[in-house]
DNA sequence: CGTGTTTGACCCGCGC
DNA sequence: GCGCGGGTCAAACACG
């Protein structure tokens, strides 16, 4: 879709230039060898351009920013190109004119040969335009070949290589969790991934999980339940104050004010802002997520020597999002950091992979903790209820929190957390789940909030790099071989959607629907199967998944087709969201998802899959997740 | 000098 | 109501 806009445009503005050229050419033939040499380069040029772009395109890049491509060329190239024309024909034909001037005799017969060669060379350049687009055209579609070809080795590959983590994971996962497993299929009855299948249909997952990971959220199309948050960037830039307030970490000061302060707040509860908690082996004192952080405190928690850290995005001023880190005492080398807000601001890029995976994973929170406020939590809210959900907070509240052994950031009783537990080293991977497991339930107050374990720790030393920012994520230089198969435990999510952007609609043919219970399970299945797919999954179906009002972070698409791309599945860098109109509000893939499906009742075709209740779901147990969680996970 | 870090004080929520 | 602990603020400090 995009792609094709990309190239539509680009024909466009060829036919300009070439308008451009002709009328140079029609009163300079000096000028016109020169230009139609330029041209062709510029020709080979655009097809280059154009064919990375497209690559980009295809896998997902915005193709919008080039800006922090090692390409020199600017975004604006086509204009640059139009413009650094202007003064080659202008000298050329200042030659051409002097010399003219030497022989004004021919004058008129020379202008009409001059145009004659003229168009003699436009028409070369128009045939070698053509064999130029026939060869992009066919190079866009090897490539598109390719990359599918790509996807199937891996998933292949991760196929052979989860069904032996696969046992050991599942024997010590306990009944009561709900979770879905990234990993690998769950053996659970009620588990319907492993009963759909497959090979066929994974294949068609596949694609849908990537477009998901590629965010490819048409926005253009906001639908009815369109959370006030998310609004268009504007309304977004026109109060910030309120959403940072509103949704995530509304500073003590602003708080203060909204408490004393006039309208709408009193009514709502406080929103307890979603955390995600990411575990990750690293060396350095914080972990590189490509975001600026600032720290503005330190505090030495309870039950952890190791002082906690704690940061402020400081990408944007108003951003809201923060970030805590600390040492986990019972291994140094394990870093945790909680994020918590979702950024309002465009994220480089080495910094939209991890601030969709945490963004998203908040807004999933948030949104099933939220679920019974009124007015927030729109799409929770009426989710629930689409699924006949009697969610209330309540309910949230005496539930599913689950404590690490190590984080006091994550035992935090107060906010709903996801965890992404990237360590798991080879040791540990199933007695360290099983610590957590057994820690958990140890833990004697019982749990406000639910957490979520995201647990993508993959048995693939590249799957980190690849799906958390490119390799930004330097956990040190610690291996991350062997490290188990994650599982995403959604298990309170029982009304979350799960939306596929098929941003490969054009080479599906089949368009967008709506998927079951078992095309989930099914999708789950395929996704375990690619360990590559694990972490960037990660955050597409985070970012799917959390949206319940919240901002979901800039690092979406806004614009509607644009397509942020398979180039994350595959570790290709991000374009800069810079690049794209500001996005205040953060409209992004979970935003953009939740714009395009409303909590009604029927979803549009292929814009989302309706997420199963809890316990439709895989019952297998979370690693992470502790089993007084699940206790009242349905009510 | 601007920016980021440190660190003690303060605020607030929660449990008793 | 009080104490505890987490979280934040802001002045002081460090650094480039």
């Amino acid at each position: 879709m995009r792609s094709s806009i990309e190239m539509a445009k680009r024909k466009e503005v060829r036919r300009a230039k070439e308008k451009a050229m002709e009328a140079s050419l029609k009163r300079s033939d000096l000028a016109g060898s020169v230009i139609k040499e330029e041209k062709r380069a510029e020709l080979n040029d655009d097809h280059q351009e154009e064919s990375r772009e497209i690559r980009e395109v295809g896998n997902g890049r915005l193709a919008h920013n080039r800006n922090n491509s090692s390409k020199p060329s600017s975004p604006n190239k086509k204009d640059l190109d139009i413009s650094k024309q202007v003064p080659v024909v202008a000298t050329t034909e200042r030659s051409f004119m002097n010399t003219n001037s030497r022989a004004p005799s021919s004058d008129q017969k020379d202008q009409e040969d001059q145009l004659e060669s003229a168009k003699a060379s436009i028409g070369e350049v128009r045939e070698e335009n053509e064999r130029l687009k026939t060869t992009l055209a066919r190079i866009v579609k090897d490539y598109q070949s390719l990359q599918m070809h790509f996807f199937d080795i891996l998933q292949q590959e991760e196929a052979k290589k989860s069904t032996d983590t696969t046992t050991t994971r599942e024997e010590m996962e306990e009944p009561e969790f709900v979770s879905l497993s990234l990993g690998r299929i769950s053996s659970e009855p009620k588990e319907k991934i492993s009963n759909v299948s497959k090979t066929k249909e994974d294949e068609k997952l596949k694609e849908g999980l990537a477009l998901g990971l590629d965010c490819k959220f048409d926005v253009s199309n906001p639908g009815p339940t369109e959370p006030v948050s998310n609004r268009s960037p504007e309304n977004s830039s026109e109060e910030p104050k309120e959403e940072e307030v509103r949704e995530t970490w509304p500073p003590g000061k602003i708080l203060k004010t909204m408490r004393s302060g006039d309208d709408e707040v009193p009514q709502q509860p406080p929103v307890k802002k979603a955390r995600v908690c990411v575990r990750a082996r690293c060396d350095t004192p914080t972990m590189m997520d490509g975001c600026q952080w600032r720290k503005y405190g330190q505090k030495i928690a309870k039950g952890n020597p190791c002082p906690r850290g704690y940061y402020r995005c400081t990408v944007a001023p108003a951003c809201p999002v923060r970030k805590q880190v600390q040492r986990c005492v019972e291994d140094m080398s394990i870093l945790i950091t909680t994020y918590e807000g979702t950024h309002n601001h465009p994220l480089p890029i080495s910094a939209t992979a991890m601030a969709s995976t945490t963004s998203a994973a908040a807004c999933m929170l948030m949104s099933g903790s939220s679920s019974s406020q009124t007015g927030l939590g729109t799409m929770a809210t009426a989710a629930a209820d689409l699924h006949g959900l009697n969610f209330n907070l309540s309910d949230n509240s005496r539930s599913r929190q689950f404590y690490l052994p190590n984080s006091s950031i994550s035992t935090s009783p107060s906010y709903p957390t996801v965890t992404l537990d990237l360590t798991a080293p080879p040791t540990l991977s199933s007695s360290s789940l099983s610590d957590i497991n057994r820690l958990s339930s140890t833990f004697p107050p019982p749990p406000r909030y639910s957490s979520t374990s995201l647990n993508f720790s993959s048995s693939e030393s590249n799957t980190l790099p690849i799906s958390l920012g490119n390799g930004y994520l330097r956990y040190g230089n610690q291996p991350y071989t062997k490290n188990q198969i994650g599982s995403l435990n959604l298990g309170r999510q029982p009304q979350e959607h799960f939306y596929h952007p098929y941003n490969m609609q054009k080479n599906n043919p089949t368009p967008p629907q709506q998927f079951s219970t078992e095309t989930i399970a099914a999708a789950t299945k395929a996704v375990t199967s690619d360990p590559s797919f694990q972490s960037a999954l990660a955050a597409a179906i985070t970012s799917i998944v959390g949206n319940g009002g919240s901002v979901a972070g800039a690092h979406g698409n806004q614009g509607g087709v644009e397509n942020c791309g398979q180039s994350s599945k595959w570790g290709e860098p991000f374009p800069a969201i810079s690049s794209y109109p500001a996005t205040p509000n953060g409209i992004g893939c979970a935003t953009s998802y939740l714009n395009r499906s409303p909590p009604s009742s029927n979803p549009q075709p292929g814009s989302l899959v309706l997420f199963p209740p809890p316990l439709p779901f895989s019952t297998s147990k979370s690693a992470s997740v502790s089993p007084a969680d699940n206790r009242d996970h349905i009510n």
